[in-house]
DNA sequence: AAACCGATTGACTGGTCAGTCAGCCAGACC
DNA sequence: GGTCTGGCTGACTGACCAGTCAATCGGTTT
């Protein structure tokens, strides 16, 4: 054979797995046993893998959390944008993410950024950096006078991202209808919420 | 004696005792004996009294949710308040009730509100109300061109609760100052920021 | 073909708790 | 003094499950 085929990955299989099974069930209520069933391999292989249940969440938010960050920070660094253009690159990637992967950021918001009592506590620094870089982005906002200076950065960033993972949630529990019309609509409504405000101008 | 002394309130002091146990260690990992211990109360009488761990849990839910609810509709139902100003008394409502009891509200948001996989679940109607009331004031503002139109009522409620309970999220796990005059601030501020948004006018 | 080795298997164990229950005790009433 | 009642006690049990480990498998190397 010329290339050999490369064995499935069974790591993956088993952290794809996961995300099914603790979108379905949540964490706490699913056992090792069903996450091996889940991915068709033995139990044993769980923890060949990984050092423990936790870990595998742990990797499963890790992964993607990064690239949250990521988009984030490119956001903030692009000289083009406008602040306001930011925020709302910033909404759009998180929006996109759930779209596209609804069990993952589900798991991730439930499990984790949610849950801080128990392993938000263990991300809090990674969950942190996110906060401080849109609040970056809005004291930059306020430096060149895009936003208003009497609202605090920090606090506006608090704001910005507890409206978006309210949506999320909203969507998560089916408190809010979740079309892909709804989807892109978020995006833009919720940075001129935040950025433009309820009342009539 | 004239008055018979009453008997110390056993289940209330279990309640008040669980406050203190869920919000150090979290739902999860409290055992019903530390609940007792931290009451000073025997093993048993928790089940004398609660049907389940669960329950103290619910109990302790319902009967500060229900206040809010009132809260809120009583807000709403004001004839003299403004929208703006009754979002400004929900807003208001929520930050006290962390401000006199932070621990009550930490156990409420952390393991009920933000938990919806698990206790939230159960909970989700309760919860729901909270929102669709915040979203009738919005409703009712657009209606009285008080606030503009295009931002879904049902959205902006979502974006309004998000704001405010990332705020207390963000006291509960020292991510941002939590003094008095951060609580006073804060009232305004995540109406203002909602109602304004952050461009300048 | 024999030795080697990492991937894979799943039965088993040790520890942890939620919830049970048989009975104790202190005051009320006879 | 005796009996009754219900708040109260805490040792005990049954279930559950994360994590271990000894054994097997299949491919590669010598």
């Amino acid at each position: 054979m010329a290339s050999k085929a490369p064995p499935i990955d069974k790591r993956r299989q088993i952290l794809d797995a996961a995300i099914r099974v603790f979108a379905r069930q949540g964490f706490h209520s699913t056992r090792v046993a069903d996450i091996a069933d889940e991915a068709g391999v033995a139990y044993g292989l769980v923890y060949h893998y990984f050092k423990s249940k936790d870990e595998v969440l742990n990797e499963l938010f890790t992964e993607r959390w990064s690239l949250l960050l990521t988009a984030i920070e490119e956001a903030d660094a692009s000289p083009t944008l406008e602040p306001r253009a930011k925020l709302e690159a910033v909404a759009g990637f998180i929006v996109d993410s759930y779209r596209h992967e609804p069990e993952l950021m589900k798991v991730i918001i439930v499990e984790v950024t949610r849950a801080a009592n128990s392993f938000g506590r263990t991300h809090l620094p990674e969950i942190r950096r996110a906060y401080d870089s849109i609040a970056k982005i809005v004291a930059d906002g306020q430096q060149s006078n895009a936003f208003r200076r009497d609202v605090d950065a920090t606090f506006a960033s608090m704001s910005f991202y507890g409206a978006i993972e309210q949506l999320l949630s909203g969507w998560i529990f089916e408190l809010i209808p979740a079309s892909d019309a709804d989807f892109e609509e978020a995006k833009t409504l919720v940075t001129a919420t935040i950025c433009d405000g309820l009342e009539p101008r």
